[in-house]
DNA sequence: TTATTGATTGACT
DNA sequence: GTCAATCAATAAA
């Protein structure tokens, strides 16, 4: 089942947490591609120092972060590599959850040919430019509906309370002290979580 | 107009 | 642990 529409105009906070566990699918012509998420962290629009939204900054880059819940933001970050977000919330209000980790479930193969220089299956997906490439996300998917047939979420196994952990972001230190908002959230003892913290 | 730097990764000491 | 790759958005001039 794809996650509704109204999942996604819930709290970033709450869609952060809730993103934990669930599935991201992607089609490529016959191909396809699932991994369950294990890592996130959460963006909180134009009064959080870290995001790209910051002091209600819009350009062509960041458009995207200003559409409705339920889309993505795709964006390219130090001259290589793509990042996914989950744009939560109402139009016009730009929060949205990024997308750092998760666990291949399906189309591993497929996922090994865009990441040669992964050596384990981890490391295909361990790290938010290393999802987007190993499931071809990129400037194509970005403003693009999370319930159309090429990008979209599924409810998996809900992660437990307990097994969530919390942390400051990572690679915000720029942001003062929105650096220090607790706003990363990892399944504990998955392997699958990026290396580093 | 030019300069700085980043929601990262991977190679190397 | 250090550092280069590589470029667009933003800031500075």
């Amino acid at each position: 089942m794809k996650l509704p529409r109204a999942f996604y105009r819930q709290d970033t906070v709450a869609v952060a947490r809730a993103l934990l566990g669930c599935v991201l699918w992607r089609r490529i012509g016959r191909t396809l591609l699932a991994a369950r998420l294990v890592e996130t962290e959460a963006y909180l629009g134009a009064n959080d120092m870290a995001s790209h939204a910051r002091r209600g900054l819009r350009s062509a880059r960041n458009e995207s972060m200003y559409l409705e819940g339920g889309h993505a933001y795709v964006y390219f970050t130090y001259g290589m590599h793509w990042c996914m977000n989950v744009v939560t919330g109402e139009a016009d209000i730009a929060e949205a959850v990024l997308l750092r980790a998760a666990e291949p479930v399906r189309g591993i193969e497929a996922m090994r040919k865009r990441r040669p220089k992964a050596k384990r299956d981890r490391d295909l997906t361990n790290g938010p430019g290393k999802l987007c490439a190993a499931m071809s996300i990129d400037e194509n998917l970005d403003g693009a509906a999370l319930d159309g047939n090429l990008l979209w979420l599924e409810q998996g196994e809900p992660v437990p309370e307990e097994e969530i952990g919390v942390s400051p972001r990572i690679g915000v230190d720029y942001a003062g002290d929105a650096a220090w908002w607790p706003l990363r959230f990892f399944v504990r003892e998955s392997p699958y979580v990026s290396p580093h913290r």
